[in-house]
DNA sequence: GGCAATATTGACACCGGTTACCATAGCGTG
DNA sequence: CACGCTATGGTAACCGGTGTCAATATTGCC
């Protein structure tokens, strides 16, 4: 076993030890098969006594590719980033690969210098991209210059499925809202998700689905934006209750924001969900975690996130494998039939 | 600037275009004195021209150290782990350093191996251990047994200070329990941390020394375990609205289960604050956003971290450095005086 | 037993940086 | 003008792995 202190074992040092040539010991750990057991199980033990393990930045500049993949990301979201390192985590467990995290402020002016100088620095064998970072194209581009092998998770159809992980929020919140129509509800608002988001256009799109679908009236009045924070779910919140006419019920475009509209009801007096249905999306810790706790619309992080990691880790399979993953309605107890009248 | 797809250039390129050694190339890059300006600038312009950029593997081998520090965590609060990347993240901003994460399952049989295997592989420059693990004195002997240096981050009095990173936590607790006290609170309930913990510890004696310094009685009877999570803090609280003499206000060892405290007092029909005061700890993003927003004592996770990493890549600095950190009591909604009676 | 075919292994250059040490140029001196 | 000194730059070896290809050992077969 490694000794403290001391300095760890090399391929040589096993050479030398078990009478053979550098290259065999190579072979041993590569588990090569043209290669005589008798000589495997001595290297083997030669290993397991000095307790060597490969140098992977040696190994990394003989191969010429890093075993490190990395995460870009700028998330007001903390439980949907740390969900997503878990399923990368679970992709490159008990692997070589390592994961290398970057955040980044989307708002910076030096952002794009920020990426570039990381990926060239850093020589990854691949990144992932969250949302909304990822909805911007010209990143594409940069990866593409840099060489850099890539995969954006996105929430709609993009441009290159080969890059791309995406799950299916229309859908989702299309089911959602039927579901609040199918309970008698005949005014639901929206509270929109920032300018310029790809998620925030597909799940404004799902909404106006279900409710054209049924012959009810989207209009603009019923829609407030927030940009993805409990702040400004608060804001949202409080313009549609401030209508003349409110809605009884209230689709968020994230659960965060819906803890906003679920706050700011409960300051003017109203309860959830007797008077009012609120609906999130994402089913992060906050849902069930608030009072009452909140029906949302899960999308499949973690999933999503294995299947990125095992895009950049084995590139031939990336094609094959699925890359649209549904999501899914989860009930609870912030909505209910409306209060008639 | 580099080509599409191209070839990386190397050390050997940027040497052959400008006509001078690789030596000469790399004293330029590590800004050696001893260099002609002429030459100096000969070469960079070639850098530039080419968008030349080292090969970290390479510098990592040949320097036998790898520019990477590592972040080994098992917890169930989101929020704090990305707080405590970001902070990480501050300080190795602009620098060739990158941050890898590790995140583990503490109740996994094969841990130790787990993180040893961690370690060995990815030689990194060296580790941040957060709370619980950070607790547990074995990992302490197995960092120092593979040589990789490390930095725990504890919330007490621990064995190394040369490797360790604190927050005073039994003093905050104190003064925000101090603060229920003057409100005129008697009867004030713990919800302590699981067994082992050592922030569950000083928090717990936060809480004594504060109702001892007031001769108020702190029977066992006023102690419920949870293990930081929002579900057994609703349990935790549950035990302790279920006594006959239930008690006006109750300190909860993190936010989670304050929450958790929150809820069931609401599922009971009882108004926080009005019949019950409830103080957590941590400020992570959940505080402000149940309701009523909870008051709770906040812990300068983000600067803790910056130094953490701080110490890892100046580890002559490390002792100079700071390494207790005041907490800040943040009083919100949650808490008021008790009702009377 | 001799030979070709095949299974194993080794020698050596190389990945892209670094350090140790040597060579040369420019310059002041005796 | 030979000499020694300093400033600068080059050469070669090395870090710890890998690939190529040739060398050797073993085996099957006639």
């Amino acid at each position: 076993m490694g000794r403290t202190g001391e300095a760890k074992p090399t391929i040589n040092d096993v050479a030398r030890l078990s009478g053979v040539s550098k290259k065999t010991v190579s072979r041993v750990i590569n588990r090569s098969p043209l290669l005589n057991d008798a000589t495997r199980e001595k290297v083997e033990a030669v290993i397991a006594q000095l307790g060597y393990v490969p140098n992977p930045q040696a190994r990394a500049l003989a191969l010429r590719r890093n075993f490190v993949l990395g995460m870009i990301y700028d998330n007001p979201n903390a439980q949907m980033v740390l969900n997503f390192q878990e399923g990368v985590l679970d992709a490159i467990r008990d692997s070589e690969y390592a994961l290398v995290i970057h955040p980044v402020d989307r708002h910076s002016p030096t952002l794009f210098d920020n990426i570039r100088r990381f990926i060239e620095q850093q020589r990854l064998s691949g990144v992932m991209i969250l949302p909304p970072l990822s909805e911007n194209d010209a990143f594409a581009a940069l990866f593409d210059e840099l060489g850099c092998n890539y995969v954006r998770m996105g929430s709609a159809e993009l441009a290159d499925p080969a890059h791309l992980v995406q799950s299916n929020d229309r859908e989702g919140v299309r089911e959602a809202v039927e579901c609040l129509i199918a309970e008698g509800h005949r005014r639901i608002g929206l509270v929109e998700g920032p300018e310029g988001f790809r998620s925030a256009y597909e799940r404004h799109q799902g909404w106006r689905e279900a409710l054209e679908a049924q012959g009810l009236p989207c209009d603009a009045s019923l829609i407030a934006r927030g940009s993805y924070t409990f702040e400004t779910g608060k804001e949202a919140g409080a313009a549609l209750l401030d209508r003349d006419d409110p809605p009884t019920a209230i689709f968020a475009s994230n659960d965060v924001m819906a803890a906003g509209v679920v706050h700011v009801a409960r300051e003017r007096g109203l309860d959830v969900p007797r008077d009012l249905s609120v609906i999130g999306f994402d089913d992060t810790a906050i849902a069930a975690t608030i009072w009452p706790p909140l029906t949302t619309v899960r999308w499949p992080i973690r999933t999503m996130a294995r299947s990125a990691a095992r895009k950049l880790i084995h590139p031939e399979a990336a094609n094959r494998e699925q890359s649209r993953f549904p999501t899914e309605f989860v009930p609870r107890a912030s909505t209910s039939r409306p209060a008639q009248g």
